[in-house]
DNA sequence: TAGAGCCTGGACAACGTTGTCATGCGCGCG
DNA sequence: CGCGCGCATGACAACGTTGTCCAGGCTCTA
């Protein structure tokens, strides 16, 4: 019988006057927080009052208000929000899951997207998927038990069908950066295409006709394109391009600096590179200062002192910030119901020149 | 009438059969749940079977377990882990709050806690200050609200006795790059006093003594130790310190550029620089590009492309990720229980010789 | 002064999950 | 053959909050 304690405190509470129950039970015991009906008892009020009052809700006087006010502030009461998200269903906080936290490339980007979430009231949960498709159906899966209202990703994997039921539940979704597999859903990118195509025009202009490319996989959608821009641009100028001027792989030192070495040497070296991403373009940039000729370098991504080396670094830059400001703009009206069919919105890139692009084709 | 549905929803779920409800509630609805009951009342079993499989728990034949299964499956339901901290009491998630998502420094730290997050099996959630004081309580208490196990505080701030509650009643919480304020709590720091003291001591082994010094303001804790260190290295030279050679305020270029154009002019201008965060060191690399004379420079932070630049620049480091990583192995082992008292922890810095500040005194 | 109406405050259920306990079944052993 | 034991399963309360509804006391008016 005493076994069944939560039996007893339960019928106990409509016999044993309020009094009694607060000794029994001293509020702010260590490692526990107290809950409105501890604040409640305190300040000799009902719970919902509490709960009035935490909310800003309309019908309590000033005089139980300030009552209830002390209460809170004399024991530390917080409210818990897991138990408010369960009741009302909205969770005011949205989910980025970036590919990685330490490419400067997505720090404008997750703050844009902060911004506007904390515009919209909402909270921005973050984690990186360390461009590992696993990894990041977990993270996204994980928020959504969470129960976050809406998820921006910057894919890892490029099969998002996971997403089907939690996108059916109601949870707002928008791709940036690169796009959803197999699924319709709202998508905001870069226009990588003309941005590699204008890039690479740019050398063309500059009198160049061996050009390499360094990009990654082309598994990756933005890769994939920038190959594609490249092409493209060569081909308008009736250039035909060598196997030996193109390496597609992993974006790491040790394997673009090789790829790099090998494309400026050899009988008909490379006069100019296009280096398909910021990774690439900073190893670029040591071989290249490491080459007796001038070789001349477009590079997709600003770098940050891309002004102060020499030569400057000419580069198509991607409007990060913009991005993410987009992308969540476009969530939050999804949430907002303001939205329909799911679209896919392309950023402009900008050319900037600063030196190495306009370098001569040497000899 | 009919505009009150919740209520006739309500009250019928007491009166009709749970068949009856099953047909009248069609579990998927769009924009609503699955949940552990539809599951059940799909797989033909109780609640608390579903509840075991979900949670991988013994006791369920294998038989039960498909059923269950493929009914998860049709449905698409996933856990509401918000319902499940709420009975659980613990989170599995911390919480990360920085000053600058778009800082490269806080990249790798970043990156550095979620990885100690991730091998505990928890969730990083992580918000930025933009170094305003207001914003980070508002952040902190926010997080706490959501019960996260833990949090991790760069301050912007210097009064953090709003967190007493919160650490009273459990939350594992650690500062890093900067101390908190008026309460006793784990700290995890770069030694800023001897890192700026080293770089200048440098500066006076290759000769100057007119050694300039731009910083943040000196309300920030991080600017202040690196402004004892420089005053340290320079009174141990027996240098008496001018003050036109120290500007102590915004970091922006536009505030920046005059104060180190204004240390390098006049009769007796400085012939080298100790710029005291990378922000700085940026804007006094683009200065400095301007001068006719060679002025050496040593910067606090290590910055991207350094070693590019000409002539390279000589910073002194922090470990950002060793920063990170060391503040959120505390912060768990608080939650383990293993830690007792707060601690003080002081990560060395380490100087990085690149050429600029070897450059010997000019006039 | 009585009745209507408003305002404040509280009781109670429900959100979706997990822990506790009870139940019923089959099986082995005495 | 009966008793007890172990195992699979389910009923139910509880976590802390909010929405709904009702009660009691007040004011205002006829």
């Amino acid at each position: 019988m005493d076994r069944r304690i939560p039996v007893d405190d339960r019928t106990g509470r409509r016999i044993v006057p309020e009094t009694a129950r607060r000794a029994d039970r001293p509020a702010p015991r260590y490692g526990t927080r107290p809950t409105m009906k501890d604040v409640a008892a305190r300040a000799g009020v009902g719970l919902k009052t509490v709960s009035r009052v935490v909310n800003g809700e309309p019908g309590v006087t000033p005089d139980t208000e300030r009552r209830v006010q002390e209460a809170i502030e004399a024991l530390g009461f917080r409210r818990n929000d897991s138990a408010r998200v369960l009741r009302k269903g909205r969770t005011a906080s949205i989910g980025l899951i970036l590919e990685d936290l330490a490419d400067p490339f997505y720090g404008p980007l997750s703050r844009a997207v902060e911004e506007v979430a904390r515009a919209h009231g909402a909270l921005l949960i973050n984690g990186s998927s360390a461009e590992d498709p696993e990894r990041e159906q977990e993270l996204a899966l994980a928020l959504c038990a969470r129960r976050v209202d809406g998820l921006v990703v910057i894919p890892a994997g490029d099969d998002h069908r996971y997403l089907e039921p939690e996108i059916k539940a109601g949870v707002a979704t928008v791709f940036v950066d690169r796009p959803a597999g197999h699924i319709a859903a709202d998508v905001v990118l870069s226009d990588n295409f003309g941005g590699a195509r204008d890039g690479v025009a740019h050398l063309i202009a500059h009198g160049h006709r061996r050009i390499g490319f360094i990009g990654d996989m082309p598994r990756i959608h933005t890769a994939a394109e920038r190959l594609r821009g490249y092409r493209a641009a060569m081909e308008d100028a009736g250039i035909a391009v060598e196997d030996s001027w193109m390496s597609l792989g992993a974006t790491d030192p040790g394997r673009v600096r090789p790829a790099a070495e090998a494309m400026l040497s050899g009988p008909a070296p490379v006069t100019a590179v296009f280096s398909a991403n910021n990774r690439v373009t900073v190893t670029v940039i040591r071989v290249l200062a490491e080459q007796p000729r001038r070789v001349a370098l477009v590079g997709f991504d600003d770098i940050e002192l891309a002004d102060l080396l020499q030569p400057g670094v000419t580069v198509v830059a991607q409007d990060a910030a913009a991005l993410g400001r987009t992308a969540a703009e476009r969530l939050f009206r999804q949430l907002d119901g303001t939205l329909v069919a799911p679209e896919r919105i392309e950023l402009p890139t900008r050319l900037i020149t600063r030196g190495s692009g306009e370098l001569p084709p040497a000899e």
